[in-house]
DNA sequence: ACTAAAACTGATATTACTTCA
DNA sequence: AATGAAGTAATATCAGTTTTA
């Protein structure tokens, strides 16, 4: 097996990343010339997954302890089994993301991989801590959960999935992260090597973890770079699982409120539904009203009442000293009841006013025909 | 077989930086 | 030299999907 990839080094003849994708940046007297971004490997190994390089990094990392600001890395033991190459961007002063990137390519990438026994330690019982070392980071620097864990040598150690190096998008995401998973795979499957096995095993966080977790989702919803090291430390986990956790948590609340909004308004709904039966109802007795009295319509002006309890229009006349205000009015002969539409239009708003409001528990049982109609004639 | 959860993927928005007119 | 527009890269987040215990 035998990969390559090269950036802009005319030493490495892997040519299928010469260009940039940009023709714009071909005429930029870029930095980068003369130490882009060279990866070369070549395995003799035909079973990939084989491969022990993060072992080798822990290695590296051990000795390289205190060169925290190595902007180059150049990986291999020199035998002919394993080739490995990496040259990296040098610090970007000027562009401090890129900083970040390359200095977190120069980070000790076993950090996450050396030690996977269950040693006890101080964080609520868990496992020692084998994460990123959060001290190790510049100080002030951001740093994305993508990259800021695994080796890239560990996605070599993945013949099935990996090996096609995706361009755009979330080049460097998916980049390092897979690489970051294929470390834990690697780690993981160290003993199942012989069996094959390169499929992703998913790991079940604890009780403890994801009660840790829940807790701190309840103080807030999104975690800065720093919070989501801070607690991949303390859980013993890959920021990347900590971010993936806040992601389908946040879904999972997102989901639920969903669901909570949805029956909310199906109640509504319903209430509506049954309010519109209702008005259809006293409709069709107004329109009785009108029909059983002729003379009904020939008053002036007349003004019919709601009940507030019940909510339904009276009908009959009204005792002479009633003075409640008009919840309707319609001008006798007037074409007002005869443009009451047949059918009412959803949604049908109930009337916001409601002239029995001085008393309106005395006839709030009283069947919509036996209400007294406030009729206020004019003359 | 089903489900919940972990992990992945592609799209998009934002921000910072560089280049160029 | 200053400046704004355009292009690029890095990053975070989300919605949807896949995978797995």
């Amino acid at each position: 097996m035998e990969l390559g990839l090269s950036l802009g080094d005319a030493s490495k003849p892997h040519g299928f990343l010469k260009e940039s994708k940009n023709p714009n940046q071909k005429q930029k007297p870029t930095k980068m010339s003369g130490l882009d971004f060279c990866m070369a490997l070549g395995l003799n190994s035909p079973v990939a997954g084989n491969y022990q390089e993060p072992e080798k990094a822990q290695e590296n990392d051990d000795d390289d302890e205190d060169d925290d600001d190595a902007d180059q890395i150049s990986q291999g033991d020199g035998s002919d089994d394993n080739h490995m190459q990496l040259n990296l961007l040098p610090l970007d002063p000027v562009n401090p993301r890129r900083q970040i990137s390359s200095h977190l390519q120069s980070l000790p990438w076993s950090s996450d991989n050396g030690s996977s026994e269950n040693g006890s330690s101080g964080n609520m019982g868990l496992p020692a801590s084998r994460g990123l070392d959060v001290n190790r980071l510049p100080a002030g620097e951001e740093v994305s959960s993508a990259n800021s864990v695994g080796s890239p040598f560990g996605m070599y150690g993945n013949t099935a999935g990996s090996g096609n190096l995706k361009l755009g998008g979330n080049l460097k995401r998916d980049y390092f992260e897979t690489m970051g998973n294929d470390v834990v795979e690697a780690e993981r499957t160290s003993d199942d090597d012989e069996n094959g096995l390169n499929t992703r095993k998913k790991l079940r966080l604890s009780k403890e973890q994801s009660a840790f977790l829940e807790e701190s989702f309840k103080e807030h919803h999104t975690l800065n770079p720093k919070q989501k090291l801070a607690l991949a430390k303390q859980l013993n986990l890959r920021p990347r699982q900590v971010e993936v956790w806040f992601q389908n948590r946040r879904a999972r609340t997102k989901l639920k409120q969903t669901e909570v909004d949805c029956e909310y308004l199906k109640r509504c709904c319903e209430t509506l539904t049954e309010e519109n039966r209702r008005l259809h109802k006293e409709l069709q007795e107004l329109r009785a009203l009108k029909t059983s009295n002729p003379y009904y319509m020939q008053l002036p002006a007349t003004t019919l009442t709601m009940c507030p309890s019940c909510e339904r229009v009276a009908t009959a006349a009204p005792p002479p000293t009633t003075t409640s205000t008009a919840a309707v009015t319609v001008a006798a002969k007037s074409p007002a009841m005869d443009s009451i539409p047949k059918a009412i239009p959803f949604p049908l708003t109930r009337p916001r006013f409601y002239p029995f409001s001085q008393n309106p528990t005395s006839h709030s049982n009283q069947p919509a025909s036996s209400h007294k109609l406030n009729v206020m004639e004019k003359n």
